[in-house]
DNA sequence: ATGCCATCTGGCACAACGTGTCAACTGTGC
DNA sequence: GCACAGTTGACACGTTGTGCCAGATGGCAT
């Protein structure tokens, strides 16, 4: 629903909504210092973040240890991160919103919008191994936390805004019609089944394919939009 | 998952885990005169509490106000709840998942899962308009407000554990199987999506119809449990 | 290189949340 | 009335997050 962000006093390195969703702009060589020097900057904190949260866990790491191992102030840190869940959420949520953005707008009219958002899930899965490890740590970390459900909400949140927007355009209805939400529900709620098998098995279950047979359950019985 | 009660200092308002599920054993005069006083001030907290966050909004209100209007000392108000999100987390979340626990308990064996849950959250629904309205009410609030998704989040997170417990136990798989966690997902998906097209319609649709609806929509595909 | 301007940074003050601790008070049972 | 357990209030403290402003730095024109 509501995705306020949270006016804030315009931050260094605040994210342009990442690149377009299309595919990497591979080359486009570092623009000016200023720019590196913020990359560099918020990379610093968030490797460093991550860091300390995997050594001592997340809550008994404060915000001034990671401000002193990225080696800045603890006033910077907050210019980069809102908070110090949204290391965490980081680029994670936008990440995939834009993924999965992109992979649905390339599915063809033809189909059917059960199928569609099927396909895109498939088509979205995190590309190398180890981003998809990374962002695996990292909900695991967000369900394992109560102060982090917040965010892990939010990253859910924004995912089934994204469905149940693609698949309203789809059928001219309205976002919020049972039709689109039904969609976008039964598609987090298989992410989120198949992440908890996954958990649970130790990840020697495909993570991908408990998606995918979990999301087809959901769906067989939602059929066709209505008409209108 | 894991739903880890964090550990606290022996609060007096810790609630005894409410009823034992049963219906309400409506006599039972108040005990003591301390129970009486400890239910005074818990009362006195949510209901000023709540009247707080109508009138000046939940972020400008802050937990001296609250304490300051139910006359104790901030220091008292913590001990009644964890956090100033647990006055509206309150017993909300506690409700409903024992009203949902005692609801599956209360289906026959003879009955398959999937209708099982369906009867129960049909069983579950809030008995009195008010009290639907308030939980409403608390929900959206929890929706909107970022820094609430955490305990929006809990509070289905609680949910669907019960529901994953109690057909992981009738079918004698693991809560973590499949099966279980498919059907959990699809009630609190269709508790969602529900509330989702029932907000949006400005509540001029049943809720219990809408939920129902996304339920038979979102199970239709699931079937009986594997032989396992 | 110099100077101007936008941006970024650091440090300080401050509000709010949440916890530990202890002394004082109040109810309960004897 | 007395002893004891439970409850409360007050204070100190750590942490998160924001406002503010002075100073450093990069970009750019001259």
């Amino acid at each position: 629903m509501n995705t306020a962000p949270t006016r804030h006093e315009a931050a260094p390195g605040q994210r342009p909504a990442a690149v377009p969703a299309g595919a990497a702009p591979t080359g486009a060589a570092t623009p000016t210092r200023r720019e590196r020097k913020k990359i560099e900057t918020r990379a610093a904190l968030e490797t460093a973040a991550l860091r300390l949260f995997a050594k001592q866990g997340y809550e008994r790491t404060t915000v001034e240890e990671i401000a002193e191992a990225a080696d800045v102030a603890v006033r910077t840190f907050f210019r980069y991160f809102q908070s110090k869940q949204h290391v965490l959420y980081g680029d994670v949520a936008l990440n995939i919103t834009g993924r999965m953005r992109a992979a649905l707008l390339a599915r063809p009219d033809t189909e059917s919008p059960v199928r569609a958002v099927g396909a895109a899930l498939d088509a979205m899965e995190l590309g190398e191994p180890d981003e998809q490890r990374q962002v695996l740590d990292r909900l695991r970390l967000m369900e394992r936390l109560p102060e982090l459900g917040g965010t892990y909400h939010m990253i859910f949140q924004h995912l089934h805004d994204v469905i149940a927007e693609y698949v309203a355009d789809r059928t001219r209805l309205h976002p919020v019609d049972l039709y689109p939400q039904l969609l976008a529900a039964a598609a987090t709620a298989a992410i989120k089944a198949a992440l908890a098998v996954f958990e649970a098995a130790g990840g020697r279950e495909s993570l991908t394919e408990l998606r995918a047979a979990a999301y087809t359950s959901l769906t067989a019985g939602i059929g066709d939009p209505p008409t209108g």
